[in-house]
DNA sequence: GCGGATCTCTGACTAAAGTCAGGTAATCGA
DNA sequence: TCGATTACCTGACTTTAGTCAGAGATCCGC
């Protein structure tokens, strides 16, 4: 790692402590402790279950209660029984709460145009542009790629998603059915694997690979959400896969893939994959690649 | 102000609060308390007032001196007496002290490091390159532009900087006795006005005016610190001066200018200055311009 | 229908981060 | 030189943001 990038972030750090976590503070304060505000912040108009909001807060359980019982004497929530499981209770906003809460968005703006105010035009596009782009990265960052079992919901979700977007992009649809089989016993260890990567616990990409004795493992299952492409994240899925395969003793990986998926032909192509004759008769396929792992 | 870079940067502050903010307190943390963390912190190897670590960091004067004491009892730093001022008292950091001060160091370059990590190099300098720009523009929005006295040690800093960088800039240096006068007097309200740009307190920038009854108002000593161009700072004083003028009664302003100083001259024909013939004989000067206030 | 797990709550406790009032010593300004 | 101001300190207090143990109600799998 460069010294220069390293001072980079440190100073940049440190700027943004200052200038965004004091103003935070401030604005958003409004004579009420930060973590009820948090809370208030989370409780969507349609209302929330109290172990959904502890999750996303990563607060106590007993924090949580006591803070729940403080913003229901202020009269700002109100807490009812599930339905579906009476253990669980319902958070909903109250009149009160909705105002309270639309008044905090409306600091929030403040906040904000406070921010760019002082700048001309032109700055502000830049600022704006530049934060979009630190934002992105940074997420990219937060990012967690890790072994998931097939039949796990995460990984479940990815493979829908990835089926459905395959179903959108091809000319004539896709049918997993008419594909080369990739189910979730042939995606579990020791036949395969899959890697899941998510983003605040929510999945957002996967990649899985096939193993066979003595022959190439196949990868399989690559895909990227939408919300998250750009950030090298694709690149990043395929270097942990053949981490992976390396690690089971596997030295060439392959794959086939669809003419219009033209990223992901980019994307092998940058990463040292060969373009080789057809080694299966996948009917969606318009490309074969492999790659020998060093 | 448009509502998409209102939505921009509130998002940045969501995600910088929850990356640096969560990551900062607990990388930083080591057992001891932030406050006392942020002390050490500001206490330079050559030690520093109590009254000027409670400015900077806008801590109360009693907790202060209760954080001093805790540090005092770790062995981390020695508190003394000022020589000139026997009220003031002076922290300096212990052998253990500086050795804890490395320590945080190290951790802050771990966290930076830790922040770049997962990317690939290319995204690395992304990063770092959209962080200088955002630090630069929000450090542009924390400067504040104020009414000075010339008299004043700030004032006087930065008149003191602008005469010490003409001299180096003009061929034949420069002597502000051979040229025409802007004297503390003259930048005095009645007979003129100085502004002067602070950064965190620190003046970066200055620019002033001298009224002549009946006559257009004079425009002079523009100036902008090196560690801040870049940022339309100039183009803010400049603003702010006309402001100030109009608000005077001026309809008119006018200046002189050097051949070499080529920002300035961009950005007074940005700003809709008209060069116009001389109308002083100020020996420095190669343009002079004017410009009706609106 | 029973044992274990899950969800929420209360009570008791703690550390951190301050605030406020008042006091002492030194210095500054008229 | 004397009153106001400044710099720092102590003691007493508060709020925020938690943690931990345990109890009660409910649900889930066998």
């Amino acid at each position: 790692m460069e010294p220069a990038s390293i001072t980079q972030v440190r100073s940049f750090n440190r700027l943004v402590t200052e200038r965004i976590g004091a103003l935070n503070d401030h604005f958003l304060g409004r004579d009420r402790p930060l973590g009820e505000c948090r809370l208030l912040w989370e409780v969507a108009d349609e209302g929330a279950e109290v172990r959904a909001l502890r999750q996303r807060l990563g607060l106590d359980s007993a924090y949580v209660s006591r803070l729940l019982r403080s913003l229901e004497r202020q009269g700002l929530i109100e807490v009812g029984e599930s339905d579906i499981d009476r253990r669980v209770r319902l958070v909903r906003l109250t009149a009160a709460g909705r105002a309270e809460r639309n008044e905090l968005d409306r600091l929030s703006d403040e906040f904000a145009t406070s921010v760019l105010e002082p700048l001309a035009p032109g700055q502000r596009d830049r600022l704006t542009q530049a934060m979009a782009e630190v934002e992105r990265l940074l997420t990219a960052t937060l990012v967690e790629i890790d072994l998931t079992d097939p039949a796990d919901e995460g990984g479940r979700w990815c493979i829908a998603q990835y089926v459905a977007e395959l179903n959108e992009r091809f000319d004539a649809g896709f049918d997993p059915a008419q594909s080369i089989s990739a189910s979730e016993g042939e995606l579990r260890q020791p036949n395969g694997a899959l890697l899941v990567a998510r983003l605040r616990g929510a999945p957002v990409g996967c990649g899985a690979l096939k193993f066979h004795a003595g022959e190439p493992t196949e990868l399989k299952r690559m895909w990227v959400d939408r919300s998250v492409r750009g950030i090298g994240l694709g690149r990043r899925m395929l270097r942990e896969l053949e981490d992976f395969a390396r690690a089971q003793g596997t030295s060439v990986v392959r794959l086939e893939t669809n003419a219009s998926l033209t990223e992901a032909l980019a994307l092998y192509r940058a990463s040292g994959y060969r373009e080789v004759p057809a080694f299966n008769d996948e009917p969606y396929a318009h490309h074969w690649f492999e790659k020998q792992l060093g």
